[in-house]
DNA sequence: CTGAAAGCGCTTACAG
DNA sequence: CTGAAAGCGCTTACAG
């Protein structure tokens, strides 16, 4: 592990002065002899210029991306899209991890700003006021995913509508007693919108008096709230914020010798790919996460280029029908 | 979105030079009427440094982490897992995706260089002569994690022991077609490593001709290699590289109609939370992928440090029965 | 096609 | 406890 190598050194061996040096790093005018010359200079050394130093340039190629969680399918979905965008057009992504928590997610921003990259996108479980005046104050342009965000430029998902769909679907199986798995109202998305919407859906249909029980994202979240709801009462029909919630779900109902459907139907949001190999299958709505990533960075780059983008953009979802939900 | 504000403007604000303002944000020496000054200055404005203009500071407090994908359950545990403990220590995480294409990690290790990061953990899939070249020129102090690295310092996973238990524990119910779904050996650990510890434990019960087919790590893949294991014959037995191989497999035997384990036998290596939910429940190695990232994190730190470190780490890992192998 | 010079925003001994 | 000054490694008009 040798010692730093500074664009000086490469000048001198090269014979010629650092600007030339720094043309040819980027994309400026040089003699192709020169240009030999730095190349052959730079390689001995393994040289590449420090990004640190690059205090004048206006650009620094850089998106800073800041998710909520790692863990998740949908966060993973939701990068893995930004940050193929982004390369294909020549940017680089750095990512931060919130790990659920706000302040972590403040110090993320901030940390991307002082960065210096050239926009931010971030994905948020909850948007508090420290956001805004962040945001407002930024001096790169913020793109919100998957959360409402009116004073500023946001892609969400539908959580409205599909919560409304689900909520619409089981409630025309005629449940007698019946249960919505939720998150805090901290995510606004899916601990507020979602839930208004699917318990709008049954409400269409009929079905009142729905219990709500709250937790977190985790798989032992959806274990505990089941196990708590059968032992309030009876129940024949449990939709969830997630599907990992619904595995928790699985596990309790099976352990408990309750048959889905034919007890309790279990259905749920997110579209994982081993949704589908549960038995029974799970009934799942399915957001275009790949979307979110791509329309996201696509409008930051728009918003870094001064391109007119839209406000709000509102991406699918797709309701996918499993057997885990007692049809009439 | 406001213009930039620097540590000079603050200065003035606060009636004071930027050295002043520069060691009340680097824990210098500040009188605390003077310090309150600068609070408000800076918070007015939202200000904080730029860390790019940090040309002199010997370190910068942020640690590069280059994974092959962010869609992997393993790969997600691992950085969450040093992404936590870099954080409690006081470092930074550049987390850098490689999608699986071994130029664009090795631009991922130059780019996390040029970003003057104090150390780099490398998850990789495969290590190429560029990798030891670049390694070898590192500036700064670099772990790889999850693949052998016999010209540095590593945290492995014990792929080879591994293999060997499941191999054995396959082996002894006695098939008579086994099969092992495989991933290209370019990726050292699984690949290779992983793929002859199961062969030697098969072996090791009398089981050889074992078919091996080769894929990539998608859930497709798993599908594909299934269907075209039983086109070319019979089989009762199937070892697969990863648990998502498996998914695949479960969903192609379940449309074929045949009955896992009685038919065949699946199991796999991964350990993720989904694969206890299958029915069967998927019979598993585990591997312990937080203690891989936090170790791989430890030991960077102790590098950075310049702490002695064990060249080589290797973790634990534990078979999860299911019921997903016949057994006698 | 290349160089000299000023400057980016910060840090760091060194004085005081 | 704070300031003046030099410097970090690079970029950028401006000459030539």
């Amino acid at each position: 592990m040798a010692g730093r190598v500074t664009m000086a050194d490469i000048a001198e061996m090269a014979g010629v002065t650092k600007s030339t040096v720094s043309r040819y790093f980027n994309g400026g005018y040089v003699k192709e002899e020169t240009r030999e010359k730095i190349r052959k200079a730079a390689k001995a050394h393994g040289y590449s210029p420090n990004t640190f130093a690059r205090l004048k340039a206006r650009e620094s190629g850089m998106v800073g991306v800041v998710v909520p969680s790692l863990n998740s399918k949908i966060s993973s979905r939701v990068i893995t899209s930004i940050d193929r965008y982004l390369r294909e057009e020549g940017y680089e992504t750095l990512i931060k991890n919130s790990d659920h928590q706000i302040q972590l997610e403040l110090a993320n921003i901030r940390r991307l700003m002082s960065l210096n990259v050239d926009g931010i996108l971030i994905s948020s479980i909850s948007i508090v006021e420290e956001h805004r005046e962040l945001i407002r104050n930024s001096p790169v342009p913020v793109v919100v995913l998957a959360q409402e965000y009116p004073e500023g430029i946001s892609v969400v998902d539908d959580d409205y509508q599909a919560g409304f769909v689900m909520g619409q679907y089981v409630g025309r199986t005629n449940p007698k007693h019946t249960a919505y798995l939720s998150v805090t109202e901290e995510d606004q998305a899916v601990g507020v919108v979602r839930r208004r919407g699917v318990l709008d859906g049954l409400k269409s249909c009929g079905v009142e008096n729905v219990r709500v029980l709250i937790g977190d994202y985790s798989y032992e979240s959806g274990q505990n709230m089941t196990g708590q709801l059968l032992e309030e009462g009876p129940a024949d029909a449990i939709i969830c914020a997630t599907d990992r919630l619904a595995f928790g779900a699985y596990r309790v109902l099976h352990d408990r010798g309750l048959s889905i459907p034919d007890d309790v139907s279990v259905a749920a949001f997110g579209g994982y790919d081993e949704s589908s190999l549960l038995t029974p299958r799970l009934t799942t709505v399915k957001f275009d996460s790949y979307a979110v990533g791509y329309l996201g960075a696509e409008t930051l780059l728009k918003c870094i280029r001064r391109e007119p983008v839209p406000k709000k953009q509102v991406v699918g979802f797709q309701l996918i029908e499993g057997e885990s939900v007692r049809l009439l």
